[in-house]
DNA sequence: AATCAAATGAGACGAAATCTCATTTACAGC
DNA sequence: GCTGTAAATGAGATTTCGTCTCATTTGATT
């Protein structure tokens, strides 16, 4: 596990516990859209004692400290994932398709907003709604 | 209600009930940011008889009609919105603030995303996170 | 090693969402 | 206006997810 991630932990004043170490250590490998059960697992397959409400803890521990943070996307429940960086989706609000793309002009966005609003941003969520090539055909297509 | 509205519903071949007609009234009346409780509660004040499962179905026939769409912001669960057009969201993911804003570079992207993958977009979320102005002076302090 | 607040895990609890199924209803066809 | 029929509905059971409680353990400091 990443010693700088460790540090941010214990001088926020948090204690180092395997638990701790395990969500970090899942969160880091796998990084990507994990739910809280899937989080849970990994974590106990690390540190079998782990229990439910220790990774929910410690998932609003990590946010709170901004290393990672929830996403919503789609119908399925929040995932999380590393804090940093953007993500940019196009979800056809039909079949639940996701496309992932990258170039993204949110990042000219962020001096101005920063400025303006004195946060400090450190990452970005752009989605698109609408309907996928393939649902756009059946547009007018009717019930069950 | 919008018969333009019960018109989408129609020709898709649903049914024109009470209880959808009491929904679809209370996103077009109050719009932004219900829960499905809320809906819930105002669709029965409208068509008492009104159950939770028919509003649970109903918002997603509305979804995948692209007429509505679930947003989940901060914590709270997942509230309704019109399907149309941009939300923009500054979200402090200490403090949980979120700031709205307007102005936004996304549209200028749309018309590419769609030539690129065939969508067809109706609207879009832009969120930032980071730390709020309050939040960045504390950004050092201890855990509690 | 001793101390002590912080952290933990088991399980109770609560809220939110889904599922089941008997009943009702919208509406196309007459 | 009736009728037949599949679609839609609502009550309540059930599941799923997340939070809370509290007795016990443990990391960090001295
Ligand atoms: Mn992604
Ligand atoms: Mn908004
Ligand atoms: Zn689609
Ligand atoms: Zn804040």
């Amino acid at each position: 596990m990443s010693p700088e991630l460790i540090d941010r932990l214990r001088e926020a004043g948090y204690k180092i516990t395997p638990p701790r170490l395990a969500v970090l250590e899942v969160i880091q490998r796998e990084g990507e859209h994990l739910n809280p059960n899937e989080i849970l697992a990994q974590a106990q397959a690390i540190h079998p004692q782990t229990g439910r409400a220790t990774v929910y803890r410690t998932l609003e521990l990590l946010t709170n400290l901004g290393i990672v943070r929830p996403i919503y996307v789609g119908d399925s429940g929040p995932t999380y994932i590393r804090a940093e960086g953007g993500h940019h989706h196009l979800v056809c609000s039909q079949c639940g398709r996701i496309l992932d793309f990258e170039q993204c002009v949110a990042d000219s966005m962020e001096r101005e907003l920063e400025a303006r609003f004195g946060f400090r941003i450190k990452s970005h969520l752009l989605e698109f709604y609408g309907l996928c090539a393939d649902c756009c055909g059946e547009e007018t297509t009717g019930a069950s």
